[in-house]
DNA sequence: TAGTGGTCTAGACCACCCC
DNA sequence: GGGTGGTCTAGACCACTAA
């Protein structure tokens, strides 16, 4: 096809990166670009309008269509389910459950989830191996009331994340990425000294503006998330 | 208007959650949808394009479109500039450089950054305060062959990577996220005892595969990197 | 090879909002 | 008020690929 919505978005990267249309000026609007390129507005439209969510380009109706002058940088993680980042890995993967109990929901996890006062949540503590050595470390509270079905669920050979993601999918949830110090527990399962550096991730799910589940994942240090932009 | 893509959008959501649309089921094709919602396949096309962009949906020609089994999660994290960040914060920004050396590049950045032999790099070393605290600790490297301005700036008041993406903005990059421990000199700038866990962001950035900067960005373990999906 | 999504067009109306 | 982007339409051709 003579003028496809990519050929725009290149060309108009070109321009921008050559300082043809230099940071925080205007840019031609979509009828201008539409008679220029010889097409039609709508594929002019589509060019831009994910040159915008790409976060190179500023749009507001009136004023026009301007380059940005930082581009906003956007850091995009996948969360992949642990078992598929291991075997994506090459690596074998193994799973153990460690520890399994009923309890009544701790406050901490009452205040951060908004969990009604009373209710009963299922405390799991999980080890993931890759290739034999210790991977994560997952500390998982799942809230029963929310999640009756998970209180029938053994979680001997599926992981609580993986079971969840099934029967509880197209949550909302925050993300929290830190750095932390191995404690007692964490350091004997991760095999690092009491102290040491762990990267830790903290994972929050609500459906429906309910609490569903909190996890820490413990990596050792060696671990690190990357992505590319 | 009667029937906008979002509308479609939140219809077909409402459908997959109430198991309308089982995962891994397939969903009626782009004209059938378009007769049911009274609009034209453009619309629909569109609706199901973004829901698939959003990770809900597997869209392959002749096979149709299916809803996924786990929904791939993706967290992005905005990577703003530090001044912006700790201003946006609420807290008062205060940089300082603390040292600066041209050196030639290290053997273990020139594999890092596809660097040229013998060429020069400046190493900036520099401190972020958000109301007096340390903040971050940045460890800067920029290949001057390929930003030879970077010799004549001096860093003294505006920080290397803000001065950066307004002189080489719209770059190709890298970043990892890991937990580290503080060396001696980190220890001392952040004022945490050695050996504790510092947050390490690092981020390496190209231009048309020239190798432009990196820097290793220490943060207290109080920082958490944060973002809602 | 037939059916599905991918894309483009030419035209239209509208909402927003800077000047 | 008027110009800009936001969206929709009805129709068309094409590319890919599963059956």
């Amino acid at each position: 096809m003579r003028t496809s919505y990519l050929n725009i978005k290149t060309e108009v990267m070109n321009r921008i990166r050559q300082n043809i249309w230099p940071p925080g000026a205007i840019v031609p609007g979509e009828v201008a670009l539409a008679q220029e390129f010889g097409c039609a507005r709508a594929t002019v439209n589509r060019a831009m309008r994910e040159l915008e969510q790409d976060g190179v380009l500023e749009r507001k109706r009136k004023a026009g269509t301007r380059v940005k002058h930082a581009p906003s940088q956007k850091a995009h993680f996948a969360i992949p389910l642990t078992r598929e980042e291991i075997v994506a890995g090459g690596n074998a993967y193994r799973y153990v459950l460690v520890d399994k109990a009923v309890v009544p929901v701790p406050v901490w996890l009452r205040a951060k989830m908004e969990i009604e006062k009373g209710a009963q949540c299922l405390h799991l503590k999980c080890m993931h191996f890759a290739d034999g050595r210790p991977y994560q470390f997952e500390d998982r509270w799942i809230n029963l009331a929310a999640v009756p079905k998970a209180a029938e669920a053994d979680f001997e050979k599926v992981g609580p994340n993986e079971w969840l993601v099934r029967q509880v999918p197209y949550t909302e949830g925050k993300v929290d990425v830190s750095a932390g110090a191995a404690s007692n527990d964490v350091s004997e399962l991760l095999d690092v000294d009491v102290g040491s550096p762990v990267f830790v991730v903290e994972r929050t799910t609500w459906l429906d503006g309910h609490g569903v589940t909190f996890a820490r994942l413990h990596f050792p240090p060696t671990y690190k998330m990357t992505t590319r932009f």
